[in-house]
RNA sequence: GCCGUUGUAGCUCAGUGGUAGAGCACUUCCUUGGUAAGGAAGAGGUCGUGAGUUCAAUUCUCAUCAACGGCUCCA
């Protein structure tokens, strides 16, 4: 007998060799059939493995994050099962579970998957999964795997074992399909009642792109229809915030074909969005004690040799232009323009910090398949500054930066983000990263401590670093989950030593700055394209295109409206009225569609009182004010930048 | 850049080897209406672009441009 110990205390004793379904069942049947994998002394175990030695037990159903792992993991080798059963001769990769999902990469040969397959696939999977067959665990020695696959003409398999010690390799079985696998599984097929099978993609074996480009089906899979459904409507419903849908439903930018990819091109509605976030940068970096500068789109070949950047980041940049037998680039930064104007004048310790800051214009070549509406472009408006500084004054300067965003995130409602440390990956020194090993570890300790110190959450992550330091990213999620970064705070330790930058110190003696680079807003591309979706297109009155739409009751009260809309306009605040001679139902349902904050409303009544009805953008009507109050009222409003209710 | 899909009116989308349709938007007229669609008429597209096959191409083929889903890469 062996004991086995459950989460809430409990220890029960069963027979060595019983398993965490047979346990389930003890328990209740009920239980028995929702259990999908069992946690064994905190490793993820098969359901159906033998428990041999006293162990601590948790079972995984469902609602677990485990649970939901392995049954999509189970059904990414129920899909290859089913390719398998109608592409003989195909190879597989590896099918591992996603955070919502699961997709197998395959080798097809000669062979072709169109969508139309897709319908075929899924009817095969559920025909497989109705019968119940079960995931059976066998362990083989790794000589016997590699003669199997050997035998098999199964390249990528064999890559797999390779990297596996003798004697943990594992295969699973579940009716005619046989994998490599570490597991575990689900106890069987017919736990998967509702599948979808998503999309087709291509990707690099190993995420190479020098490598053979496999093919992709990825797939979601639920334990009942109902899920899926749900599903299904929660995408339908993320799509309709896509930035890309709301951006051209509001008219806030377009692209061309002429003008290039990745070009936008502001529409009125989204160029006032950018002057407002352009007005509390402003003001937020005065109050910092940012100067402001303005800098050129190109700069000469030789200062981008200077600052690293065409050793380092040449990828990402356009290719240069040829004029008078110099090389001119666009610039993909402003930080080496910057530098040239703290090197401008001599500087002195009294000087320092020395910040400036630019909504400068950048542009950056990126490969043509990563472009993606607003968030990913070729020509971005930065929100940058840099800030020149001793080491001494460095944490104080990072910290009042990371205040600054949290502030902003504050302002617009921000609370979904990570905090990402992005530190520098010793492999690639000297080609992705300069080559100063002790400063990058030293610097990204400085990081560290600020943000520990501060008390700020965030996770560290290997090689996201710039080429010239290490950074704090503010990631966001755009509605289709893709992620990206919003915000960024970086060091600098490079740049000011091949620029030559230096001050006075104390002592008379020439000094090297430390240099922060910050992005707080990030891109008015990126940042705007994300509040799209954050709103779903519903500013705050502040941010919002058109604030309020006067809508007359019939052209009587022209006259009347003209008089509100003067009011406003007088109080700074974007106003039109709706002159069109239509119903009243149909101008509300309008400017309700185009997501104006105000409405008001206009008639007899209001004419004669001197008032207004005012309606709420989603709200409905909000009653009647006079026209000092409302103008009053929404000129505070905007004045504080109210968040969106 | 790579793999795959798509490209028809301002928008959303039908459709066809014999030079195109719907709804909404737009224009005009009627209507002057009180909190999410009043009625009628009209205008609008050489079917992304270029070549090829064909008596004939928007439809088939190829190339190219762009968008979309991924991969790789990154604010």
């Amino acid at each position: 007998m062996i004991n086995i110990s459950f989460p809430d205390g409990a220890v029960r004793q069963y027979e060595a060799g019983v398993t965490a379904m047979d346990i389930a069942k003890s328990i209740s049947e009920g239980l028995a059939k929702k259990v999908l994998a069992a946690g064994v002394n905190n490793q993820v175990w098969d359901a159906s493995r033998p428990i041999t030695t006293d162990s601590h037990l948790k079972l995984y159903t469902w609602n677990d994050a485990e649970g939901k792992n392995t049954f999509w993991h189970s059904s990414a080798h129920l899909m290859a099962e089913a390719i398998e059963a109608k592409f003989s001769g195909v190879k597989f990769w590896v099918g591992p579970p996603l955070d919502n999902g699961f997709y197998y990469d395959v080798d097809l040969g000669d062979k072709k998957i169109t969508e139309e397959d897709l319908a075929e696939l899924e009817k095969k999977m559920n025909e497989l999964a109705k019968q119940n067959n079960v995931y059976i665990r066998t362990e083989k020695a790794k000589a016997d795997a590699i003669a199997y696959f050997t035998e098999k003409g199964d390249e990528y398999k064999l890559d797999l074992l390779q990297n596996l010690e003798d004697g943990n390799i594992t295969f699973y079985t579940q009716g005619n399909f046989t994998d490599l696998c570490r597991g575990p599984h689900i106890p069987h097929t017919g736990f998967i009642k509702a599948i979808k099978l998503t999309s087709i993609a291509g990707a690099f074996w190993k995420g190479d792109e020098k490598n053979k480009m496999l093919t992709r089906i990825y797939g979601i899979t639920f334990p009942t229809q109902k899920e899926l459904d749900d599903y299904l409507t929660m995408l339908e419903e993320a799509k309709k915030r896509d930035h890309r849908k709301i951006g051209k439903e509001l008219s806030i930018f377009t692209t061309n074909e002429d003008v290039g990819q990745g070009l936008i091109l502001w529409l009125p509605n989204g160029t006032i969005i950018i002057e407002e976030l352009e007005k509390l940068a402003k003001e937020t970096e005065a109050a910092a004690g940012y100067k402001r500068v303005v800098t050129p789109h190109l700069a000469k070949e030789n200062m981008y040799l200077t600052s690293g950047h065409l050793p380092y980041y040449a990828d990402s940049m356009f290719p240069p232009m040829e004029m008078d037998g110099e090389k001119y680039y666009l610039k993909p930064m402003n930080c080496p323009h910057h530098h040239k104007i703290f090197d401008a004048e001599p500087k002195s310790y009294r000087d320092l910090p020395y910040r400036i800051a630019e909504y400068g214009t950048c542009y950056r070549y990126e490969q043509s398949g990563e472009l993606f509406g607003l968030m990913r472009v070729r020509c971005l408006h930065m929100n940058d500054a840099h800030i020149y500084c001793t080491k001494e004054q460095f944490a104080q300067e990072f910290k009042a930066v990371n205040a600054m965003y949290l502030k902003y995130f504050k302002i617009f409602g921000i609370d979904k983000y990570v905090m990402r440390l992005s530190l520098h990956n010793p492999e690639k020194l000297g080609q992705k990263y300069v080559n100063q090993p002790e400063l990058w570890l030293e610097t990204e300790q400085m990081v560290r401590e600020v943000l520990i110190e501060t008390g700020t959450p965030f996770v560290e992550v290997q090689d996201e670093a710039a080429f010239y330091g290490p950074k704090i990213d503010v990631q966001i999620f755009s509605v289709i989950g893709r992620e990206f970064t919003l915000a960024t705070n970086q060091v600098d330790f490079a740049q000011s030593r091949s620029f030559n930058l230096s001050f006075t110190n104390q002592n008379n003696e020439p000094e090297v700055p430390l240099i922060i680079h910050r992005a707080p807003l990030g891109t008015h591309e990126r940042f705007i394209g994300f509040l799209l979706e954050h709103y779903a297109g519903n500013f705050p009155v502040w941010l919002a295109p058109l604030q309020v739409k006067v809508l007359p009751i019939s052209d009587k009260f022209m006259d009347y409206a003209t008089t509100v809309k003067t009011a406003l306009q007088k109080a700074g605040v974007r106003v039109e009225i709706d002159e069109r001679q239509e119903k009243i139902g149909k101008k509300i349902r309008e400017a309700e569609i185009s997501k104006v904050p105000y409405m008001l409303i206009v008639g007899e009544k209001e004419a004669t009182e001197n008032k207004i009805s005012v309606r709420r953008h989603g709200k409905g009507d909000a009653g009647q004010l006079s026209i000092d109050e409302f103008v009053h009222n929404i000129a505070e409003e905007i004045k504080q930048r109210k968040a969106a209710e």
